[in-house]
DNA sequence: TTTGTCAGTTCATATTTTGAACTTACGTGA
DNA sequence: TCACGTAAGTTCAAAATATGAACTGACAAA
C-alpha cells in the first residue's frame, strides 16, 4: 500500500496521519502557531526545500487545516492562517513536544506555553472526563 | 535541509518528529499499543512494504522506543515491544486519534479507551497544572 | 541601475518507497 | 517424503518523491 492511500483506511489514527502523518507537514503547523504566516518565513524555520514546501501548503489548504489569503495582488502575496480544524491540533503539538523534552531530552521550545485564563505558564495534565482524577500510564485499550 | 537531519534542530518538536514523524512509524506505534508483537502482525495491520517496515523497526529500536527481542533461535524468530519511552508515546497518539474523530470525521477506533483506575471508557481532558482548570482553546504562545 | 523581497516554479539529480519474488529454517498433514 | 504454511526478513528493478540551485515576475528601495 502506498502511503498516499493511508486515508481510506477506517482507523482514526491512520486518518489523521493521512493529513499531518509525513516528513515537514507538523513542522510547519508549529510554526503558524508561532505565529508565521508567509512562505518564505516557513521556509527559513522549517528548512524543507521550496518545492516540498509549496507542495506541503498546497495539501494542508486542501485538506482545510490552513487557508490562502491574498494579502496584495501585484505581484500575487498570500499568506497562510490556521483553520479551526489546524487549531485543533495544538494537543497534539503540546503532547509530541512534552514527549520529546521528558524522553529525548530535547530542549525547551523557545517559547513559552501559557493559559490565558489563568495568566500562567503551564504543563498540560491529563485528566479522566468519568472520574475526574489524572491519568497517567493507568490506561488500556479493549476490543470493542 | 534532508528531513534525515531534522533530529539537528534544537526545537522539541523538530526532535519528536525526527524520530515519529514519518510515514509508516506511528501506524506501528498504533499497532503496538493494541497488543501486536511481530513483523507480519505490523504487516498485515499497517500494509506498509515489507522493506519500509524493515528500515522503520530497525530505526524504532534504534532510538529506544522499541525493544526487539528473539522469542527463538531457529530459524530466529523476533518480537517487538514498546518500551517505557514508547510507552510515554501514548497521549501523542491519544490526541491525534481524538483530533482526526473530532475534525476529520474519521469512524471511531476498534479499541477502548479505558481508565484502568476508575474502570470507565474515556475522553482525556486537558487540565492546567498551574490552576487546575481545563484547558480549551485558552493556550498561547509568547517567545521566551 | 543595481540590489533586494516574496511566492512560487522548473529542472536534473539524489534518495526513498514500492510490490513481488526470494531465502532460511522449521512444523504440519497426507 | 513431499508439498504447503509460517515467520522474519533481504533483494531487486521500477516508480515516486525530495533535493538544491537557479529562475521568474512584479514591485520597492538605495
Amino acid at each position: 500500500m502506498r502511503w498516499s492511500e493511508v486515508d481510506e483506511v477506517a482507523c482514526p489514527v491512520a486518518r489523521g496521519l493521512s493529513v499531518i502523518g509525513d516528513a515537514w507537514t507538523l513542522l510547519i503547523i508549529r510554526d503558524c502557531f508561532k505565529g508565521y504566516t508567509r512562505f518564505e518565513d516557513f521556509q527559513s524555520q522549517t528548512k524543507a526545500s521550496r518545492a516540498t514546501l509549496a507542495s506541503r501548503l498546497a495539501r494542508l489548504v486542501d485538506d482545510g487545516i490552513l487557508e490562502k489569503r491574498s494579502y496584495q495582488d501585484h505581484p500575487p502575496r498570500s499568506e497562510y492562517i490556521l483553520t479551526a480544524k489546524g487549531q485543533a491540533l495544538l494537543p497534539v503539538l503540546i503532547t509530541l513536544s512534552d514527549w520529546a523534552q521528558n524522553e529525548l531530552g530535547a530542549p525547551p521550545p523557545n517559547m513559552k506555553r501559557i493559559h490565558s485564563t489563568c495568566g500562567h505558564e503551564f504543563k498540560p495534565v491529563v485528566h479522566c472526563s468519568e472520574c475526574g482524577e489524572e491519568v497517567g500510564n493507568d490506561v488500556s485499550y479493549v476490543r470493542s
